[in-house]
DNA sequence: GTTAGGG
DNA sequence: CCCTAAC
C-alpha cells in the first residue's frame, strides 16, 4: 500500500518568488491542479526551532560564537561568489561599441545594482547586525493523539548543525535557554518526537496528525523567531496563534500558499504516478491526502499519457522535493532598543513550515501507530542529516552569510513581507565514489514508483553517510546570476554526478514485529529533475538585456539571443528568454495597472513593442548577427 | 538541439 | 516556467 504524506510547498523555490501567488501561467493551468494539494503541514519547522535551540545550548550560548559557528558550518553552507559577474556587460559593451545602433548606447552596466551589491558582503561582519534573534519559541498545533514515537537516533552526521551557523552568521544569536524551555514545554503536551543527534535535537510532530487522515486542514507548526529578548517572554506566550491552546492561543492554520505551491508540480506529478501508476494490486493505497487527489482530475488524460514519463522522473523529483521545504508566512517586527544608530532588532516570525511530501509503502495490515511512526522515522532519517537554512529576500536568496541583516536589506523600518526561509536537508549519503554530494537529502528516490523490490540501500540509515562533510558546493555557484538572483534551489543546474546518491528514504516491507522499516534509498542521479525550476523573476537589467539582444538579434533566435546577452546566466535559457520575451511583449500591451511584478520601465516596453512589430515585420530578413538591424526602432 | 506555442 | 510538437 502505497501512502503518501504531502505536505505541499508550493514552492521551491529555490527558488523563490517571493510573490505570495503563483505566476499567471500557474495560476490558471497549475493553480488547479494544485488546489487538491492542501498542504499537510508538518512541523518540520519545530524540528528547526528545535535544532536551533539545541545547537545554541552546545554552543554554550555563546552569541558571539558565531565566528566558530560559521567556520564550521562554511562547508555546509553555500560558497559565496560574490565577485561573479555580470554578463551582460560585455554583451553591452560589444554591442555599444558595434553599430550605430543606439541599443543599448547608454553603455550603462547591464547589471549596476548587483554590482554595488556585492560590494560590502564579504567586508561586512558577522557580529555587526545588531539584530539578534534571541528567542526562539516553537509552537505547534498539532496533536498527536495516537502513538507517539519517541526515539532516539545515533547522529551521524558531523554537519548536523548547518543550520544554526546559518543563522548566527547574520548575526542571529539564540540565548536559548529560557525559550528553549518554553518551547519545550509545548511540546511536552504535544507528545513531540524527539530525535537527539549531535546534540541537535529534532523535534517532529507527528506526521499523520489526525488532520491528514481526516482530511482537515493541517495543522501548522508554528516558530517564531523573536529579536528581542525582552519581548519573548511576552510575544512568546501568545503571539502565536498556533499554539496548542495551552497558553490561551487558539490553533491557527497559517499555511504558505507559496509553500503549498512549489512543489505541488512534482507532488502532482507524484501522485499521478503513485495513483495511476503501477501500484500493486495487492496493496492498498492509503492516501492520507485524498481529498487532494479528487476522482476526477483535470487534465486526466494528459496525467495519464505523462505517467510513463513521470515515472521515470519521479526519481529525479523525489529527490528534489525535500528542498522545497521552507517556512514562509514570516512576519516580522521592528524593535528599536536603545539607540546605537545599529541597535535596530528585527523581530522575525516563521508562521508555517511544510514539507514535501513523502512517499512511503505499508502494508495493509499495518497499524495507524506504526504508519505515524514509519513516517516519522522516515522523516527522522531525512532530518538527521540536518538543515541548512537559507534566507530569502523578495525572493532572492541572500547567501551572502555576511551581510548584517540590515545589509540584506531586512530592516525593522523596511517591509519584511518578502522574507522567506528555506529549509534543506544536508544530510545524505555520500554517493558510492564519495563524490561530494552538492544535492540535498531527498525526501524520495524514483523508486518511490516502484514496488518495494527497488529498495536499493540496505544500510539500516543515512546515519553512516556523515562522512559528507564536504562542502556542500552547490553546482550552481558557480553560476553569475544564479548568484545575484538568489538562486536558491538550483534544481536545474543540478549537478549531473550520477554518482551522487542520497538518502532517499524506502521504506520497505514490514518487518517481522509489524513495525516498518524504512532504509535509506540510494538517491537517484540527478540529472533527471522533476521539479520546478525556482521562478526567478526578471530583472529590470535583465529584462533590458533581452531586449536589447532582441533588438539586435531578433525573435526566433533566441539561443542567439541567450549567446549573446545571457551566456553565463545558466538560470536563463533561451526558452526562458523567448518566454520571458512573450509576456513582455504581452506586458508591453496591457494597461500599466494590469501589470504585476516588478516594473518594467515604460521605455523598454516601447522598445520591446518596437521590437516585436519590427521583428515580425522582418521576419524573413533576419540579419545575421552583428548586424545593426534596427535602426528604424532604435529609440536613441 | 532549437524553435514556436499552448498551457 | 513547463511541456511538446515540429523541425
Amino acid at each position: 500500500m502505497v501512502m503518501r504524506k504531502r505536505s505541499d510547498n508550493g514552492s521551491r523555490g529555490r527558488r523563490i518568488a517571493n510573490t505570495p501567488r503563483v505566476p499567471n501561467s500557474a495560476r490558471g493551468k497549475r493553480s488547479t491542479r494544485k488546489k487538491k494539494d492542501d498542504m499537510r503541514a508538518f512541523d518540520l519547522l519545530a524540528t528547526v526551532a528545535e535544532t536551533l535551540l539545541d545547537d545554541q545550548d552546545n554552543s554554550a550560548n555563546a552569541p558571539n560564537a558565531s565566528g566558530a559557528a560559521k567556520a564550521k558550518n562554511k562547508k555546509a553552507v553555500k560558497e559565496e561568489h560574490y565577485d561573479e559577474i555580470l554578463p551582460l556587460k560585455n554583451m553591452v559593451t560589444e554591442k555599444d561599441s558595434r553599430s550605430g545602433c543606439a541599443l543599448g548606447s547608454d553603455g550603462t552596466c547591464a547589471f549596476p545594482r548587483q554590482a554595488n551589491n556585492r560590494s560590502a558582503d564579504n567586508s561586512s561582519t558577522r557580529n555587526e547586525v545588531g539584530s539578534v534573534l534571541e528567542s526562539l519559541t516553537v509552537k505547534s498545533n498539532m496533536l498527536v493523539r495516537d502513538s507517539l514515537v519517541s526515539r532516539a537516533r545515533p547522529c551521524e552526521t558531523s554537519r548536523g548543525p548547518g543550520i544554526i551557523p546559518e543563522f548566527e552568521a547574520h548575526g542571529i544569536c539564540h540565548p536559548g535557554s529560557s525559550s528553549s524551555a518554553e518551547a519545550e514545554q509545548k511540546h511536552q503536551a504535544e507528545q513531540v518526537i524527539r530525535t537527539q543527534e549531535d546534540g541537535h535535537a529534532v523535534v517532529l510532530h507527528s506526521l499523520l496528525d489526525s488532520a491528514d487522515l481526516d482530511g482537515r486542514p493541517p495543522a501548522l507548526g508554528e516558530v517564531q523567531y523573536i529579536a528581542n529578548r525582552e519581548d519573548d517572554e511576552n510575544s512568546s506566550g501568545c503571539t502565536h496563534p498556533s499554539t496548542t491552546g495551552d497558553k490561551g492561543c487558539k490553533p491557527q492554520y497559517l499555511g504558505n500558499h507559496r509553500i503549498r505551491k512549489l512543489l505541488a508540480s512534482k507532488v502532482r506529478k507524484a501522485a499521478d504516478n503513485k495513483i495511476y501508476g503501477g501500484i500493486p494490486s495487492k496493496s492498498s493505497k492509503l492516501n492520507l491526502c485524498s481529498k487532494k487527489i479528487p476522482a476526477t482530475r483535470q487534465k486526466m488524460q494528459r496525467t495519464i499519457f505523462k505517467k510513463k514519463k513521470l515515472a521515470h522522473r519521479a526519481t529525479s523529483f523525489a529527490k528534489e522535493m525535500l528542498n522545497e521545504a521552507r517556512g514562509t508566512s514570516f512576519s516580522t517586527e521592528g524593535r528599536n532598543k536603545s539607540c546605537g544608530s545599529d541597535n535596530y532588532h528585527v523581530k522575525l516570525r516563521i508562521k508555517s513550515f511544510n514539507i514535501p511530501e513523502l512517499f512511503i509503502d505499508v502494508p495493509e495490515n499495518a497499524t495507524i501507530g506504526s504508519l505515524k511512526r514509519t513516517v516519522m522515522d522516515v522523516v527522522n532519517s531525512i532530518i538527521q542529516g540536518g538543515l541548512r537554512v537559507g534566507v530569502l529576500l523578495q525572493g532572492k536568496d541572500i547567501q551572502d552569510d555576511n551581510k548584517t541583516l540590515r545589509q540584506a536589506g531586512i530592516c525593522h523600518d523596511k517591509k519584511l513581507n518578502n522574507i522567506d526561509f528555506t529549509l534543506e536537508c544536508e544530510g545524505g549519503q555520500d554517493s558510492p565514489s564519495g563524490v561530494v554530494i552538492p544535492e540535498h537529502m531527498d525526501l524520495l528516490g524514483a523508486d518511490v514508483v516502484e514496488p518495494l523490490a527497488r529498495v536499493k540501500c540496505e544500510e539500516p540509515f543515512p546515519e553512516t553517510g556523515g562522512d559528507d562533510n564536504q562542502q556542500l558546493t552547490p553546482p550552481y555557484r558557480s553560476r553569475s546570476l544564479s548568484d545575484l538572483y538568489s538562486d536558491v534551489h538550483p534544481v536545474e543546474m543540478a549537478s549531473q554526478d550520477a554518482s551522487a546518491s542520497s538518502q532517499a528514504i524506502v521504506p520497505v516491507a514490514p518487518s517481522d514485529d509489524g513495525a516498518l522499516a524504512i532504509v535509506p534509498h540510494c538517491r537517484p542521479r540527478r540529472t533527471e529533475i522533476g521539479q520546478r525550476r525556482t521562478r526567478t523573476p526578471f530583472h529590470v537589467d535583465e529584462v533590458e538585456a533581452l531586449v536589447d539582444a532582441v533588438e539586435l538579434i531578433g525573435t526566433g533566435r533566441w539561443r542567439a539571443v541567450k549567446m549573446h546577452a545571457f551566456d553565463h546566466a545558466d538560470h536563463r535559457t533561451y526558452v526562458d528568454l523567448k518566454d520571458k520575451w512573450k509576456t513582455l511583449v504581452h506586458t508591453a500591451s496591457i494597461a500599466p495597472h494590469q501589470r504585476r511584478g516588478e516594473p518594467v520601465p515604460q521605455e523598454l516596453l516601447d522598445r520591446v513593442l518596437a521590437a516585436q512589430a519590427y521583428w515580425t515585420e522582418h521576419q524573413q530578413d533576419k540579419p545575421p548577427r552583428g548586424k545593426a538591424a534596427l535602426p528604424a526602432i532604435c529609440p536613441a
